[in-house]
DNA sequence: CCGTTATAGTTACATATGAAACTAATTGCA
DNA sequence: TGCAATTAGTTTCATATGTAACTATAACGG
């Protein structure tokens, strides 16, 4: 009995979970495609982790964040923020102010360097996200964003 | 400027990605929150990984796997459900045999203890899962399960 | 047969990640 | 004031994970 194995008998009462059909799964499968397809583009090029994309992408759009105001933005927990902006500070990414008012805050901003990177990867990563949702008509891309609405509510600041 | 950040003035034309409106991030975010909250229920009870309650779904379902036959059908890496492999059989909770005709090739089963472990947890995955659909309503959940098929094709053996 | 190649699974190493402890600065309030 | 409680951020440590190398067995081709 080679290739194919056969279900449990039903009768064995176990009720067992069918893995290809429960959400929590399939998401997961499809979070880490997506995700690994787009970081596949600037990872090798920039020796740029995920993460560290990440807190690059959100200090282009918000200017003079503190490293807390990161990691609220990314949702990422605020070591993995420490370690990511340490690296990208290190490799003239990033540039790290003190708050002239409270001297425990970091005021983070692009270098021209990490502009430079950013405005490369970004319209990358967007090429990615429309290739993913080209296998959607237009009627279910509109379903999909009001689904994902619904199960994450989006935080507005 | 305390609490809210403003956006960078699109004069600039660094074109930022809107993070929150990003398909894989979102993904990304909604994937952990969902598989966290179902891990949260079975991690310290049982001392219990999600590579492993995966491995024990898929030998609940398909009895006399192999170990690379498992990894086809957790989509995870060999060497993963090797560790995972290696923890649940000292656990009791796997019991592990050797193909008669392919000494190479493991024969994979539940022991009692990883039934009854099974039989514990499978109902409470589903009861999470339910719970994150019942945030939708029955035409959503419909689109949901088309568009996952779209984006993710199912394998089927 | 016997050597090459492929497959199943494990081990080793390097890196990533999370929780908790820690430091430094600020705030609250008696 | 001054001291306890918070907050920002870093470091430490234990664990998780991925890649590549490795072992053992089996399949293939002359």
């Amino acid at each position: 009995m080679p290739a194919s194995r056969k279900p449990a008998p039903v009768g064995a009462e176990h009720a067992p979970l069918e893995l290809e059909h429960f959400l929590p799964y399939r998401l997961s499968i499809l979070s880490n495609t997506v995700s690994q397809a787009i970081a596949d583009d600037y990872q090798r090029r920039y020796d740029l982790s995920v993460t560290e994309w990440r807190v690059m992408a959100v200090l282009a759009r918000f200017h003079g964040l503190s490293a807390r105001e990161v990691a609220e933005r990314t949702a990422m927990d605020k070591v993995a923020v420490s370690r990511a902006l340490a690296r990208l500070v290190e490799a003239g990414r990033v540039h790290r102010d003190t708050h002239g008012n409270d001297k425990r805050r970091s005021v983070l901003s692009l270098t021209e360097a990490g502009w430079l990177i950013h405005d490369d990867v970004a319209p990358m990563a967007r090429a990615r996200e429309r290739e993913v949702l080209a296998k959607l008509d237009a009627e279910e891309r509109d379903w999909l964003t009001r689904i994902l609405d619904k199960l994450q509510p989006v935080q507005k600041p």
